[in-house]
DNA sequence: GTACTTTTACTCGGATACCGTCTGTCCGAGTAATTATGG
DNA sequence: CCATAATTACTCGGACAGACGGTATCCGAGTAAAAGTAC
């Protein structure tokens, strides 16, 4: 039970293309390559989060990835539904069911309830929270110097 | 990003367990014969139950498991941990600090800070409920009759 | 110079392989009650 | 009848095989800008 790793990756690169100046796009290959990430699989996620409709791809030459929404309104719990899908946490095999043997309009399942519940509270948290908060506590003075080396390498990579 | 199915038998097993009179034992086979699961693996699931300290084992013949604790002190999260251990749903890979290039003492992770709350509010919830709460969930009056013919399987099967 | 073709560098989606984890099986060792054996 | 040995039915822990999903790679197809070509 471990949360995949595309969701961290997928968050930092929506901060990096928050820094693209308005209709200039960063090709995929750019931004696994700062990520430090293997650049073919990180463009099967990409293509998740265009489908989920939080960042817009252009084809072509000169073509790349941009946002499509202000990261203000894009949640983190936005981000791990496009990654990981809407498959619940837990889902139960039905054992009460079958030891008690129900009938189908009878099924059951406390337990499912209860993980219902806290997968719920697990999934408020993510909703209350931004790519725009995270992005926020990175303005602090000790990192501005790298920010701005960061700032200047999407200028120079960004296409268009 | 799924929850084991041990955990979902490991609860059915303990309410199980809580039938026993004082002293008698259910042997394990007979546990995962009655949950409809495979025999051996789950004895490797009762042993971690054990190990966790919320089950007793009584090695040798008329052997078997009982309960160490009473249901009521026996929280849904302590059988989650038995099974799945301790190690957190998230866990970052460190792409922010590489990006940002900061040295040890510095690294930080503002993803991993919310996916920690996240993770905490999902497990406050199995920390609120015992396996006796769900016990009792099952006392309603439609489940009467097939709980004492559960009951009555217990009384038969048990040992010592 | 303009219209057309070719080249180039991207995204897109599927097929496929790799690998770690969860699931499941098997076996030898330890344990304790029962049964068998010998005096 | 009593003490000892063998049998039986469990738990225990490790080794190992199979299934599955996440990770990773590759390829052909589509697309659009740029470069090249013909008139």
């Amino acid at each position: 039970m471990h949360m995949k790793t595309g969701v961290e990756q997928s968050v930092y690169a929506i901060i990096l293309l928050n820094m693209l100046p308005e209709k200039a796009v960063l090709p995929g290959e750019a931004i696994s390559q700062q990520l430090g990430v293997s650049a073919t699989y990180f463009q099967k996620l990409l293509r998740k989060l265009v489908s989920a409709d939080l960042i817009a791809s252009v084809p072509g030459i000169k073509g790349g990835f941009k946002l499509k929404k202000r990261i203000e309104e894009i949640r983190v719990y936005d981000v791990y539904l496009a990654i990981e899908g809407q498959q619940t946490l837990y889902s139960s095999s039905g054992i009460l069911c079958d030891m008690l043997e129900l009938r189908e309009e009878d099924r059951c399942c406390f337990l499912s309830d209860l993980m219902e519940e806290a997968e719920n509270a697990w999934k408020s948290v993510l909703k209350q929270k931004t790519v725009a908060d995270l992005a926020g506590e990175m303005q602090a003075e000790r990192f501005a110097g790298k920010l701005k080396s960061l700032q200047a390498w999407v200028q120079k990579t960004m296409v268009v």
